[in-house]
DNA sequence: GATATATGTAATATTTTGATTACATGTAAT
DNA sequence: ATTACATGTAATCAAAATATTACATATATC
């Protein structure tokens, strides 16, 4: 994947009101948060959640994982921050056109 | 303009490979570029083109001013990138959020 | 006058994205 | 058995974004 298009990709993941405001109540919550919570949280439609963070998690903007709730026979999917950090600046562009 | 609308608009303006591209040029070459320069260089349709710089000149990505050509009646919109500086990562968006 | 270079934009078509609704499944508690 | 939560996804509709083609205009050069 070559620059352009991997920055492209997490700009996109990023570039959306619902999924900026996914990425900022996790955020601010400081911990991992499963899909109704958020959906509730910013009272959007659950299926309209899921999609926003499918794209996140494409992009690595946002990771999941399915926990077994203790002794019992059900599971959440929670969602929590990837480790990213986007710095784009007219320099830091140049250096990157000049490799 | 909300922080979540502000950097999404700023955002989307980078997100499209076409736009990024064009940034990217601006910046390598590091002077300002007129419309038929950047379609040249670029390789693509010159209406093309001219759609993406206006989104990003709507992003204050870009600006552009027109040259009255030296002596001659005819003049050249010329391009150059804003003084954007964008930077994105967990902890910044937690400062944000609990502003 | 024809050719090359430059601008701007309107019209159109295609593709992608975004959003809602609905259906299917399963567990736990009352 | 019904209610409350939780998951996942398919189907559909609406809206926005992307890309091409074409038209109109103007100047400079051959």
């Amino acid at each position: 994947m070559t620059f352009v298009e991997n920055v492209s990709q997490k700009l996109k993941a990023l570039a959306h009101p619902v999924r900026l405001r996914i990425v900022m109540l996790l955020a601010k919550e400081g911990e991992d948060m499963y899909l109704n919570q958020i959906a509730n949280k910013l009272e959007i439609n659950r299926a309209l959640a899921k999609i926003h963070l499918k794209k996140l998690e494409r992009g690595n903007i946002v990771k999941s994982r399915i926990v077994l709730l203790d002794g019992e026979a059900r599971a959440l999917r929670y969602y929590s921050l990837g480790d990213f950090d986007i710095h784009i600046s007219p320099e830091l562009l140049k250096q990157e056109a000049e490799k």
